[in-house]
DNA sequence: ATGGTGGCACCGCCA
């Protein structure tokens, strides 16, 4: 079971990279964070087109999520109860025996803003949805674009970046309190203590991509059921078919699982 | 270089 994870800011915008990358990789899950747009505009027909099912939660102008699957998608749930400003950043649904959590994360735009503090409520709300809801002994699956970089080898200049709204003490933190409650961060588990693997190179900043000069955003945290039965995890950073400068890209593992 | 550009929907906001 192939499952991977995309922020693509804007999906109508990034199908001619979502189709292709579909079709060549066949994944049996594909979580996407930042929609940018309404569920009546959603590009349904594609979709389909390409052979997948698709659930999913935007709004106008920012966020929205969805989830893409080959097999049928049971018990959806399109907002984290504990929000209350219903932001379409996180949708919830099974496939097959795993639940899948696709989020996008606040990003928080500046430390001392009333945003960060919501970036921070976010995580102890996602976290006390969890311990109300799931099992650590449940094969589960957190993903998506969490604006945090974990480590110091998680960015690609951590003394200059230090104090960011994805890099800084308290995010971490929050980060780390929603794992303790039994996630492991797979691509770590197979890379560990090796830098420069990065998910998001910022488009504002001049060849960021050729140079390297990226974070890593974007992940996936299984329960260690699920992690125990993954085979494989990769950051693809093939599909440079992009028309525009890139952001993030494709994070994909895959798991042995029925 | 503490900037920058792209996306959406509106006459700016968000990343």
């Amino acid at each position: 079971m192939i499952i991977a994870t995309f922020n693509a800011n804007s999906l109508r915008s990034r199908l001619d990279v979502v189709l292709p990358w579909l079709e060549a990789n066949q994944p049996d899950v594909l979580a996407i964070q930042e929609t940018k747009v309404q569920d009546v505009d959603f590009p349904l027909d594609a979709i389909d087109d390409a052979g997948y099912r698709v659930v999913f939660r935007g709004q106008k102008k920012y966020n929205g999520v969805a989830i893409l699957s080959k097999e049928p998608v049971t018990n959806v749930l399109a907002h984290l109860p504990q929000d209350t400003t219903d932001q379409a950043r996180f949708l919830k649904a099974k496939v097959g025996p795993v639940t899948i959590l696709n989020t996008y994360v606040p990003q928080g735009m500046a430390v001392d803003s009333d945003k960060f503090e919501y970036k921070l409520n976010w995580f102890r709300w996602l976290r006390e949805y969890i311990d109300k809801n799931h099992t650590p002994d449940e094969p589960l699956l957190w993903l998506g674009d969490l604006n945090v970089a974990r480590t110091e080898i998680d960015v690609h200049d951590p003394k200059r970046l230090w104090g960011h709204v994805c890099y800084c003490q308290p995010v971490q933190d929050a980060l780390e309190n929603v794992m303790d409650w039994g996630l492991t961060d797979v691509f770590r588990n197979f890379y560990p203590d090796e830098p420069d693997h990065y998910t998001f190179w910022d488009y504002r900043a001049i060849n960021a991509l050729a140079q390297n000069r990226g974070w890593r955003l974007d992940y996936l945290m299984a329960t260690a059921k699920l992690a125990d039965t993954c085979k494989r995890c990769w950051i693809d950073k093939e599909p440079r078919g992009w028309n525009k400068p890139s952001d993030h890209t494709f994070l994909v593992a895959e798991f042995e699982i029925a």
